[in-house]
DNA sequence: TATATAATTAGACAAATATCTAATTAATTA
DNA sequence: TAATTAATTAGATATTTGTCTAATTATATA
């Protein structure tokens, strides 16, 4: 099972007032179904429901005594689960399949005429940035430009190269001295 | 707020697929609500309504910037609330308010004729013990009963008194030397 | 000042789910 | 072996909630 639906599950099954009520019964000590029911007040089949979710989480496990299932809280899991909240490298895994590039090329995308240029430049700076670090890409690490060939390659993207060059050593992504430009590493 | 509507709406924001990658998301870095509409294929309309969910679980903060909401994580927040799950009194905190003498009630109502006293003893364990924790209440801590004595008490319960005794003996609610019994303490 | 843009709010709708009753299963007692 | 009992499962229903579009608000640009 992922790390995701792990979580999930776990938050899912502790989200429900009632579900977290028989979490806190449970802390206490076992109990049966029957008496879960008598003391939330409610069906015997729908607190067998809650605890089939409480189960799948790993935060309860039943033990068969005669005809009565006895619940008992898993304080390992629930600590486990803690634990792993705390963890720094936890949550950023829940996004790791997320394509971090979505919002640049939805961005490109939308300022783009047919010919594969831009309309126009973003006046909007978060979008601007977007145009620029895509323009970036253009140059080749450690190769040194003139102003002359800079603004032959951002001319690709858009007519405003003065804008498009500015931006760039604006925001760090290109450094310049003496008339020549390079990527900054 | 309490600390279980605080747990709840914890639970209930983290709950959720697309709710726990936005803040997956933005524990790499913070993100305008355009943005992360953008990486999850939803709507702003539905991402707003996920951030003021995730913002009223204390988990992510807006700050203002031109006319864009940069939402970031509270890290905080996520540990404060780790921790708390690993605190013993927490989840038993959650059942503070749980009428923990509803099963017994149940039970013995169940078994009560219309004289008060019981139909008859009832034959499961578990039941049976509701009966002697209540039968125990009948007798006063300190003082000795002589057997008739027990049973004339006990008989206010029901007639079988001798199952009664030997239930109270057995599961050390009472003891019995000589010939008397008292309140184990 | 008027227009454009990002965010939020309101309202509607569809999907998920908490709950119940009834049926079934598993275990115990008569 | 038959009857009783606790639990689970199945099926139905009502509530909750995730999502969208449209309207509104707030901010920035022309």
């Amino acid at each position: 099972m992922s790390t995701e639906t792990e979580l999930i599950d776990f938050f899912k099954a502790l989200a429900e007032p009632k579900r977290l009520k028989i979490a806190g019964i449970l802390a206490q000590r076992p109990h049966a179904v029957e008496e879960l029911a008598s003391l939330l007040s409610l069906s015997e089949a729908t607190v067998s429901h809650h605890l089939s979710l409480l189960a799948r989480a790993g935060l309860v496990r039943a033990r068969a005594d005669g005809h009565y299932s006895i619940y008992e809280l898993q304080k390992d899991r629930l600590e486990n689960m803690a634990e792993r909240l705390l963890a720094k490298e936890t949550l950023p895994a829940v996004a790791a399949d997320v394509d971090m590039h979505a919002y640049d090329r939805a961005v490109l995308r939308n300022f783009s005429g047919p010919d594969g240029r831009l309309k126009a430049l973003p006046v909007q700076r978060k979008k601007f940035e977007v145009v620029l670090r895509h323009a970036v890409t253009l140059f080749k690490p450690g190769k040194r430009y003139t102003e002359k060939e800079v603004n032959k390659l951002l001319a690709r993207i858009h007519e405003d190269t003065a804008s498009l060059r500015r931006g760039l050593i604006e925001i760090k992504l290109m450094q310049r001295a003496n008339g020549e430009y390079w990527l900054a590493s």
